[in-house]
DNA sequence: TGCTACATGTAACAAGTTACATGATTAT
DNA sequence: ATAATCATGTAACTTGTTACATGTAGCA
């Protein structure tokens, strides 16, 4: 369900084509919801039939016309109401908690190298979260409103990201510090 | 693809039938792969299918006959070659990201609110995870091959859920004290 | 008498993924 | 030439959720 709400936040912001929210849903927003433009065009299908959102086809000179999606009133106390009530954890589901679960039915190698692997994307995903930081938020105390929640959301991710981390280090240092006990075949 | 490499990861320690698997996805197993026993059926019928794993029925006096479950030869070298294959980063999907993102269409007070929520719930769940580690790995240095396993995997939802707290902390703070600013209704 | 636990399923629907399809423009 | 960007969609399939359906045993 969630996804549509996702989309009516993002619109929140301006109106946008389907083409241009696919994007935002892969960059900023997409950090903490990716959703494929197929999804995106379905919802958006949905949304309208609900009257929560409202379309306008703008055509264009020398590109293909767009059709721009903007918030109604209805989908804006839809989205009210939706922030209003409270909601659960977002439930969990982790390949790499599934392989370290059975991690005992490979050689240990294999489990490191993963654990190394995932080490490396948080850390670059922490890297463009702080240059992020940097570029739109460096004065975080000064921030208007609307940049105040951004600021938190990709506090947020940056949070996520380092619990990750910290775990796949531990791990790592966990198991190599234990590897005398491992039978390799 | 990976509620079936869960169950093979289940089934690993030991054959299940159905409902007992599903209690497991409601415990343990749950903490990082959660599944409704539908899917759980849904999927053993197809895993059966695959030759993945063998199921052998069981009569019992008194109580409904049930199916128990066990991995075969392929079933174990399917999980095998699964766990060997680097994988992505779990795809993040959180209302409450959504709802930070949107923060400004709702007084503070009511993200804050939620916020104290979800902190609250992140607390409990890192107090069982705590028992859970103090009942059953109060002696991390000297476990066994496979509870190894499972005591990483154990500390890796407990990172997880510091990773949000710590987060949920630090948002209360921040938005509490910057409450000077803010234009409620 | 009614609730919980045991045990297994079907059916319908919603959400997410993958592949296919079209067609113009602009940059290399 | 050909690749990338802009712009929108359909179709088929897999996963995940919700609701319905059935029946026994034991407990309060």
């Amino acid at each position: 369900m969630a996804l549509a709400h996702a989309i009516l936040a993002t619109l929140m912001d301006r109106p946008y084509c389907g083409y241009d929210l696919r994007k935002r849903f892969e960059g900023s927003v997409g950090f903490f919801w990716q959703a494929s433009f197929q999804q995106i065009y379905r919802e958006l299908k949905k949304l309208e039939e609900q009257g929560l959102v409202h379309s306008e086809a703008i055509a264009q000179e020398s590109r293909p016309g767009k059709n721009v999606f903007a918030v109604t009133a209805e989908g804006e106390a839809f989205l009210q109401t939706w922030i209003e009530t409270p909601c659960e954890m977002a439930p969990l589901r982790d390949d790499l908690q599934v392989k370290m679960f059975a991690g005992f039915v490979v050689p240990r190698e294999t489990i490191l190298m993963e654990l190394q692997h995932h080490q490396a994307m948080h850390q670059e995903r922490i890297a463009v979260y702080h240059q992020i930081e940097q570029n739109a938020f460096a004065n975080p105390e000064q921030l208007p409103e609307k940049d105040l929640f951004r600021y938190l959301t990709l506090r947020g991710g940056i949070q996520y990201e380092m619990g990750w981390l910290t775990w796949c280090e531990a791990a790592i240092a966990f198991l190599t510090q234990h590897s005398a006990s491992a039978i390799d075949p």
